[in-house]
DNA sequence: CTTGTAAATGAATGAACGTTCATTTATTGA
DNA sequence: TCAATAAATGAACGTTCATTCATTTACAAG
């Protein structure tokens, strides 16, 4: 019996093809969005007819799911394997490892928290487990530094989201080749990070009222 | 000539519909995203056939526009009319109102930073000057706060965008009813943001380093 | 009580959707 | 060289989509 659908390609020619519907429906998925993408608009990118697609992808919720799958494990692998001055502190490196990588890949992180709601729940589900992963890494330098008094943060866990959420906003206003360059970017950014989990105190204004 | 769409309801019935069908895709839309609903749903909800939606609203595209747009103009309209106490000052002001508000209307607030790509040029347009026009009373904050020396923000456009996507983002992890209140939630943030733009010293680890 | 029209219906439009599949073409290992 | 099968085709599947519209129903003003 010859099975149809759901075969993963194998040779060479199909694994260059596979590549180059994962590249098109990235592009696509983050300029319109999972639902306003059709198939037969990616298939028209990789330059062949729509069936041909189901030969490497069973569906096209099959498509968003690869994406945003190895993108976590992508974004947490390049954590893992980032290099940085011996003398730079945990915060710091967080902080321009999460801002550099965010603009390079700026298409993968936009569709990675953008198309959550379009996964189903099992895909759902192991998208959050690897995003939980990443959070904690930038939770245990907060917690290690209050600990050892560089830092104060009331909460780890919602400075986490915080800064998190502050440093993943960049890529939906920021340009290279703007006004303002990319160190400089982390330079500013950095800043207001470190000052606002700084142990010093800045609340004059509600003690004097 | 009976001129069949596009014509606006006018009779407190039709109001009454509009209403209705503005409650039911706010509710879809920020489920589900525009892309994905139906106008076939939207109908069902209101308790009604498809045609009918067309009394009221012109497209499909035209009730996201108005729920977008009147969510915009509700913002500013809201800041304007809050009252805080006299003594309170504007940083606090401004983080206590964006929070309380973003958390009231989390639905709007959703579909009008997801929803941007589904938005026909004109309207997108109209949109982004609204958006602005929210930014820069935060920029105007923090700008009259540096020239006084309270704050210091070495970018203050920049600081805009960091502190607004870092409240903006509560919403998307932030539950009522949960380990943390409304109240504490505030102050969590209303911290952190009045030391990200503190004007104290806090980069002592590259100095010592 | 009639009349104008707002509002809703019910059915239909053509187009686009994701997916299937018998078939053809291309490539590879034996 | 040839059988096995990966890869692509081209056409079709049933379904759903946003929207249109002639018609009916409901209501408010004269």
């Amino acid at each position: 019996m010859a099975t149809h659908a759901a075969k993963t390609a194998s040779r060479p020619k199909g694994l260059e093809t596979a590549k180059r519907v994962r590249k098109a429906a990235l592009k696509r998925f983050a300029n319109a969005g999972y639902a306003a993408v059709s198939m037969r608009e990616i298939a028209a990118d990789v330059g062949v007819r729509p069936g041909a697609l189901y030969n490497h992808f069973p569906t096209k919720q099959d498509i968003l799911k690869d994406l945003m799958l190895s993108h976590m494990s992508e974004l947490l692998a390049a954590w893992e394997a980032a290099e940085f001055p011996h003398d730079m502190d945990p915060l710091e490196r967080f902080v321009r490892f999460h801002i550099g990588y965010h603009l390079e890949r700026a298409d993968e992180v936009f569709i990675s928290y953008m198309e959550l709601r379009n996964l189903e729940p099992d895909n759902f589900a192991a998208i959050e487990t690897e995003r939980r992963r990443y959070e904690a890494i930038l939770t245990s330098i907060l917690e290690e530094g209050c600990a050892a008094g560089r830092y104060r943060a009331d909460n780890a866990r919602v400075a986490t989201r915080a800064i998190i959420a502050m440093l993943t906003g960049i890529p939906t206003w920021y340009r290279e080749g703007g006004r303002i360059g990319k160190g400089e970017l982390e330079d500013l950014y950095l800043t207001m990070v470190r000052k606002a989990v700084s142990p010093e105190r800045t609340d004059r204004q509600t003690e004097t009222g």
